[in-house]
DNA sequence: ATCTATTTTTAGACTTATCTAAATTTTAGT
DNA sequence: ACTAAAATTTAGATAAGTCTAAAAATAGAT
């Protein structure tokens, strides 16, 4: 039974939604995702539950079913395979390519998705650092761990972050914070959870607003 | 304006029939092309006519305008570089790509159309010998010739075919008159337009129907 | 426990692209 | 030129995805 464009992007929508807390996804966050109204995604819920790739119930939020799950990270592979093609084949800058992926990923070819796999040589992560699941749906086991969970004094690595808003880009790349970059974890203060660190010689303080939305090497 | 998906697959079509005569397009072949009703094309003609991109006299077929060749030549442009793209990197197989291809070639993004093109070393031409247009629309001058007007005794080469049924496939794969294939045009036969080749020693008597279907260097 | 504000759902309507069936126009044969 | 056949268009209907406005359910504050 095959998806359409706008159904795999609800149920991606729901996937990564679903992450943020272990309640149903609720009507109004996914359109405020979706940029529709919250009656536009009433109706699509009701459709993707007679498909059986949602979990619904009137009033309490909807949650994905295996099948449903099985497709949104999918949908993930293939949008974070096609980043690493447009950024490290393409030369692609940054922040252009996520549009483009977010068109490509609906390509529907299981073939076209396992030869390019093949031909970026099975990549575990995208350039932002995001897991790329495979063919099974199976994530890597993640070589990292958010930056305010990491134990003090170690020497570590910016492996990739949870947030991809301009600002929050801009602010780590005027710190020097970016991918790849290396450090060392000074301190973590328990009163406000920001963190102290090491990098190139300077000391820098990081909010936790920021640290937690960094993943480092452990 | 953007055009959605099925526009642009008219648009497409339409290009492709108006090279076999210098008429209008009829509604009817249209159909049969595009796997839909001839109902259904006149309401999409209409539409595409208010769009200004064909030009339409009820009854007389269709016509592209210029803005509307213009597209339907870059969604060839794009099929042709996806084609390189799949055959001579992913390795996929002759005729698994077209079906591919025919979803690619709807992404919109001129900066990826443009950086597949550099990646790809500006192909003048696709595996099966189509010419690619550049970002302009411009078809590249054809270093190429219908077999059945190419002139006698000349050595050749088998540069393209301009019929791609799996039945044609078949037959000059049979023949060993696959793409690259070198021999020489022995003579040109006027009361049938058959031809004679000669190819790697065997004599060959082809009709003009296979002929007039293979493009060779000249 | 109740009232109010917020969230969610329903009802009815619109657009896009399609269909079937019927009506119209063109084409071809004589 | 006339008429039958073929091609094309129109009319009315359907499904997908969306919208607005109104109704219903839930959650929060006191």
């Amino acid at each position: 039974m095959a998806q359409s464009f706008t159904e795999e992007n609800y149920l991606k929508h729901i996937y990564k939604l679903s992450k943020n807390s272990d309640k149903g996804v609720s009507t109004n966050s996914l359109a405020e995702r979706l940029d529709t109204k919250a009656s536009s995604v009433t109706d699509m819920i009701k459709k993707l539950a007679a498909k059986k790739l949602v979990d619904y119930k009137k009033y309490q939020g909807v949650t994905l079913s295996a099948k449903g799950k099985k497709i949104a990270v999918d949908i993930i592979r293939k949008h974070r395979l096609w980043e690493v093609f447009l950024l490290e084949h393409l030369g692609f800058g940054g922040n252009e390519v996520h549009e483009v992926a977010e068109e490509l990923e609906h390509i529907n070819s299981p073939e076209l998705v396992e030869r390019l796999d093949k031909f970026l040589g099975y990549p575990k992560y995208d350039p932002h650092g995001g897991p790329i699941p495979d063919n099974k749906g199976v994530f890597p086991a993640p070589a990292r761990v958010r930056l305010d969970e990491l134990k003090n004094g170690k020497r570590t690595k910016v492996m990739g972050i949870a947030e991809h808003s301009d600002a929050f880009l801009a602010h780590l790349k005027k710190l020097g914070l970016e991918l790849g970059a290396e450090f060392t974890l000074n301190e973590r203060f328990d009163f406000d959870h920001s963190v102290e660190i090491e990098l190139d010689g300077k000391t820098l303080q990081l909010s936790h607003d920021v640290a937690k939305n960094i993943f480092v090497a452990y």
